[in-house]
DNA sequence: CCCGTACGTGAATCTCATG
DNA sequence: CCATGAGATTCACGTACGG
């Protein structure tokens, strides 16, 4: 199946080679349509770039949402979800399709030395990535973007969805990709970068409005896509996003020297991403500093350390004066005479006071004597830094 | 290619009441092998277990076919190495086709409101979630393990490769899974859990070794597993593991009060597996216990609370902040101001809203001050606790 | 001008038993 | 199959407004 859409092998840096050398005195990149945003269906639009002529992809294709009826927040509001034309497909294989059929185009275009870059979440990622693998492309890495401030489940009946997933594909094993390895490390207060990226949506003065309505439903976070550009591409590099939207990829590029072209269908998006690339000013302060990575204290639920055998489920729990007791349970909670819930709530109960520092409440009993239930957490912060 | 693989369509419940009902006098629990590792190809061990008879299937399926030199075929014959293109893809297409091959077992023996969870990393596991969807089942989460203490990357040729990715689904669009939200959210400080977990990896005390040597490549950590069965099943539930290893999935089980079955080709890994299962402490029945959601709790009709005089016929109710007033009556309806009805659809008519939840909405007035008219159904269930 | 509170909102596959 | 009604359910920010 993946044979049939592939393009071409290109195999050997010597298709790449030929090529290059026959565009003459004309170098490839004065042909291209550099800062500008085609219009229409991305596949045909990338159908006018040349052959190895771009250094980096980044993709931030449909997700293919499928969602139900109204969503209710508890306090009655009706969250704005994403029913555009564009996210519906009929079908798995229909949406295989058309992954397919855009990725051969990125793959035809992309230098033998550029990155493919592409983002999504659970409906859609394991169809592209098994797309990206199945066209040749070489998987140096998935990426996850962590969200500090996802939208909760409201309904109580999964986990918050609080990460989206990004794929870094070189474009095939043997490739010669550029990674900054150094600029990630410093960027990282001098710690590798790692594969999970904590970094805030897209809201406040970035996100694009018209009229105090967001412009587009899923606009991406400048930090994003800045991290990206500068793992990845050099100063002067080509990057294609064949479903531009609002133009953050365009923005960033612009920021950091790099070129840019888009692919968008709808005129209003292409619209507002003109404008707001021709206004671009240097990334806020703020973003930057959202990029650098806060070396924040991580937070320790009471359950993660009985989770992790710290404190046992089943020991019993006393506070300083053994006035009270509490049974440990599988999932953190305490059980006591009367109260069950969490080591803070059981012990304000307990108590009949209005709150409790369960942390320094409740105490374990050794040899030696009463141990506060935060000597537990002390530890586990020691052996589990990042 | 998916429909090939697919055993059964099993869409509807009744496929499976009929079976239950198939199953005589004699239980489907009684039949299966609990407690055991049977030995041999997961996808032949699982062909003995009945339909719809696990509650939840853990997988860590293999994800080295085409990178540890030799290339196995489905059937586990080995292919020579080889480099090219076809046969990058032949390989990624054997992968794929072991894939859905024991993923059709999983389908068939997983009762309609089970769990399936399966891990890996981006080799793998864009493959297996393409798979995991056309076979029907319905993803919930993609879960991160975010590793506190990963393996950094020494050549510094890419971002450190610090986490792996979890699949959990349910067995289609419609099905009546198991989450115990509560629990999750217990376990994490009164916050819902968020899709992204920080664990550390499995070494020290925890890492079986054989001579100072470890016993397992990929033994996956203990809390890993307990915090997916405490999320997804029930005390005395069903936790099959096709690829069990050195049995991680078989400790937890039994120390969460879950009875287990796995299936394992090595001998030593059975071996080390049944040892370390046999040592292992099951937690007594009171400290496996969990919070429970109150959609869990038996449910108190409003006009009970007013028969059993909890809160008696005439009382006036308000809302928290006294802009509106209801009259109780005698059979627990509401009357105020151009309504009548409900407790909750009184309030949602008099705040002009889609719903309201009249429990927590509506106050008694005492004199320190409101009370929602949801403690009075907390002492009732206290009071008739059996 | 500062501080506290209230309100709005973000790629969301978001209830369930009963008739 | 669908309609109905009870009733369960949210986290982190940015902005606006009032004192």
């Amino acid at each position: 199946m993946a044979t049939v859409l592939k393009i071409r092998t290109k195999t050997s840096p010597a298709a790449g080679q030929s090529h290059a050398a026959s565009s003459c005195d004309v170098s490839p990149a004065a042909k291209l349509p550099l800062g500008t945003i085609l219009a229409g269906d991305c596949i045909a639009a990338m159908a006018a770039i040349p052959d190895d002529s771009i250094d980096m992809v980044f993709a931030d294709p449909p997700y293919n949402l499928q969602l139900g009826g109204n969503l209710l927040r508890p306090d009655g509001s009706t969250v704005d979800a994403v029913t555009d034309d564009w996210d519906q497909f009929a079908s798995f294989a229909a949406y295989d399709l058309f992954t397919r059929n855009w990725l051969a185009q990125a793959r035809r275009i992309l230098k033998p030395a550029g990155s493919l870059w592409v983002i999504g979440s659970y409906h859609n990622i394991f169809r592209v990535g098994t797309a990206i693998q199945d066209a040749g492309f070489w998987i140096m890495n998935d990426i996850v973007w962590r969200k500090s401030n996802p939208m909760p489940n409201f309904k109580g009946t999964r986990f918050t969805n609080a990460h989206e997933t990004l794929i870094w594909a070189a474009f095939d094993e043997k490739a010669k990709y550029t990674f900054n390895y150094r600029a990630m490390k410093t960027l990282n207060d001098e710690l590798q970068m790692r594969s999970d990226w904590l970094l805030p949506i897209c809201s406040g003065q970035e996100r694009l409005k018209h009229d105090g309505v967001k412009v587009h439903p899923t606009q991406k976070p400048e930090a994003l896509l800045y991290r990206i550009m500068l793992a990845t591409t050099r100063p002067g590099d080509v990057v294609l996003d064949p479903f531009f939207g609002t133009g953050t990829t365009g923005a960033v590029a612009k920021r950091l020297g790099r070129e840019w072209i888009g692919c968008e269908q709808e005129a209003r998006y292409r619209d507002a991403a003109m404008e707001r690339i021709r206004s671009a000013l240097p990334l806020d302060e703020r973003a930057i500093k959202t990029m650098q990575s806060k070396r924040q204290a991580p937070r320790v639920p009471f359950g993660m350390l009985v989770e992790a055998g710290y404190i046992a489920a089943g020991t019993m729990l006393v506070d300083k004066k053994r006035r009270f007791s509490a049974f440990v349970r599988a999932d953190g909670s305490l059980d006591a005479a009367g109260a069950t819930g969490s080591i803070h709530a059981v012990g304000a109960q307990l108590q009949n006071a209005p709150s409790c520092n369960g942390w320094t409440f409740w105490h374990v009993m050794h040899e030696e004597g009463l141990k506060p239930i935060d000597t537990a957490r002390q530890l586990y912060l020691l052996a589990n830094e990042e």
